[in-house]
DNA sequence: TTTTGAATAT
DNA sequence: TATATTCAAA
């Protein structure tokens, strides 16, 4: 019935991601995601001159006041001044911070389970660097984890002795952080196959358009973003995604209740990328905000 | 063909 | 352990 749907909207709102953590995504040219996303390996190529590294060199600090924070940037490399390695593309490991989680939570929990896929969550986190298998690799965690969870919640049984519902293993940490968007764990219920009307691959086209106005002057706004702090809801109570704009508007929902405030800790500084060094090996972390 | 999903490797 | 990489299926 048309409550179901609103019912499960509702909840949904109340994980609606701050439209500081959606909105600001500033779209670099598609170039950047595909040809990083592209230059994977050649099954043959005889003398090919591999792709071009294509690493964004960010200027990372040295200027304290700027925009604030544009877009998140994988970079790679560390090479500061130097060349690129070239042939090898190996990037650091991609350290998932608790942020970085909630975009991907975000991405996947507007697409719906069945539009989940990886190239669609990455390309609607729009984050900069961040690869198709990042997103899979990830993504098979994450089913993990919302499995182990359903069957917890479910029912039990009751094997053995472990504390669960309580304690949180450190594994659960970080999935801790997000929200689960409660039709994840509830597949059987109704239509677990409510498939939203949300557009997917159109967006690509859009993408066209969009990466052209927002790189001409959304910065302005990422600032004014940043400014408001506030997270819970909107004085429209609605957040405009680009994407879902389009033909999302039938959604009658009822802001009434306060935001169910998760986890999320009262710092929610966004901090750009910086590299790491931990065992000798270099990490990325996309943007460490001090949780935890 | 491209992409997904899971196993596997590091 | 967390993430990357590989591999077979869709």
């Amino acid at each position: 019935m048309r409550e179901d749907d609103s019912t499960w909207f509702s909840k949904w709102e109340e994980e609606l991601p701050s439209p500081e953590e959606l909105m600001p995504l500033s779209q670099t040219l598609i170039t950047h995601d595909l040809a990083v996303a592209f230059d994977i390996r050649n099954p043959n190529s005889p003398q090919q001159p591999p792709p071009p590294p294509l690493l964004p060199l960010q200027t990372p600090s040295s200027q304290p006041n700027s925009a604030e924070f544009d877009s998140a940037e994988l970079g790679g490399g560390g090479g500061a001044t130097g060349d690129e390695p070239a042939r090898t593309l190996k990037r650091p490991r991609l350290v998932w911070t608790p942020q970085l989680h909630k975009r991907f939570v975000d991405a996947v929990a507007h697409l719906g389970i069945k539009n989940a896929v990886p190239k669609t969550i990455m390309q609607l986190m729009s984050v900069d660097g961040l690869t198709r298998e990042n997103v899979a690799s990830h993504l098979q965690k994450y089913r993990l984890y919302l499995k182990r969870m359903q069957g917890l919640s479910s029912g039990g049984g009751g094997a053995g002795g472990g504390l669960t519902g309580g304690g949180d293993p450190a594994t659960d940490h970080l999935f801790a952080s997000s929200p689960v968007p409660a039709h994840f764990l509830h597949p059987g219920r109704a239509n677990s196959d409510n498939f939203l009307p949300f557009v997917p691959v159109a967006a690509l086209q859009q993408h066209h358009h969009q990466m052209a106005a927002a790189a001409a002057g959304h910065q302005q706004l990422q600032t004014q973003y940043r400014q408001i702090g506030h997270f819970g809801s909107q004085p429209n109570g609605q957040f405009e995604h680009p994407f879902l704009s389009r033909q999302s508007q039938t959604v009658h929902h009822r802001i009434g209740a306060p935001v169910n405030n998760p986890v999320v800790p009262s710092s929610y500084v966004e901090d750009m990328e910086s590299a790491t060094v931990a065992n000798g090996r270099k990490v990325l972390t996309l943007f460490p905000t001090g949780d935890d």
